[in-house]
DNA sequence: CTGCATCCAACGAGATACTG
DNA sequence: CAGTATCTCGTTGGATGCAG
């Protein structure tokens, strides 16, 4: 072959897979988000504790993108009180370990 | 082993390296100007011509801050008129590696 | 050619209070 | 418990003009 094959994308941010995804996953909480899943379902405010410091909305916000996006799945027992779930779809799982990648890179 | 052994960050954003390294090459256009130097190295001109919609100021806040982190090297060469050079330090080169794994699983 | 300085518009995200 | 509604402020990035 020539070339590595990565399907090179076009020169604009706006049409660049990995810009956007880049862009989106770099907004501030979506990694540690992530993080949290990718170690096992959490519950709303199971992931507000475990993070010291986001808002409500942020969080809000940040699971309705990933849910949109299929990389988490959003559960609700209607229990009393109510009870919802979020999990990691295996897409999602793919990404934590590209997080993971990054951890190695960025702590070496 | 038990776990994958990942250095698990501390849970606030401005702490922790993985969601640092994401918010930084998730500024618009990095990742563009990481993948041209990917392929190679590249002047100033060149890097502007191949990103139509860059501003200037732009691009050079971009290739500063990857200096900073010692992601790329910038070369003068002292002609006339002057030429700069940039290029990415084997650590660069590792992070295009990680971009171009998320540009598989982002168009896959 | 390779940038830096300035000004400005748009978006992201925090604080807070309130609802099903 | 699990969110939504406002409001506000700081930062990002684009446009433009000037300088070495």
């Amino acid at each position: 072959m020539e070339s590595t094959q990565v399907t090179l994308p076009p020169l604009t941010p706006d049409v660049c897979p990995v810009t956007q995804t880049l862009a989106f996953v770099g907004s501030k909480w979506t990694p540690l988000v992530i993080f949290q899943l990718h170690l096992g379902a959490r519950r709303y405010g199971e992931l507000q504790r475990a993070m010291p410091g986001i808002s409500p909305k942020t969080l809000a916000e940040r699971l309705q993108s990933l849910e949109e996006r299929g990389l988490v799945t959003r559960t609700v027992y209607p229990d009393k009180p109510p009870r919802v779930e979020y999990a990691l779809t295996p897409r999602g799982h793919e990404l934590g370990d590209i997080l993971d990648t990054i951890a190695t890179w960025a702590t070496a």
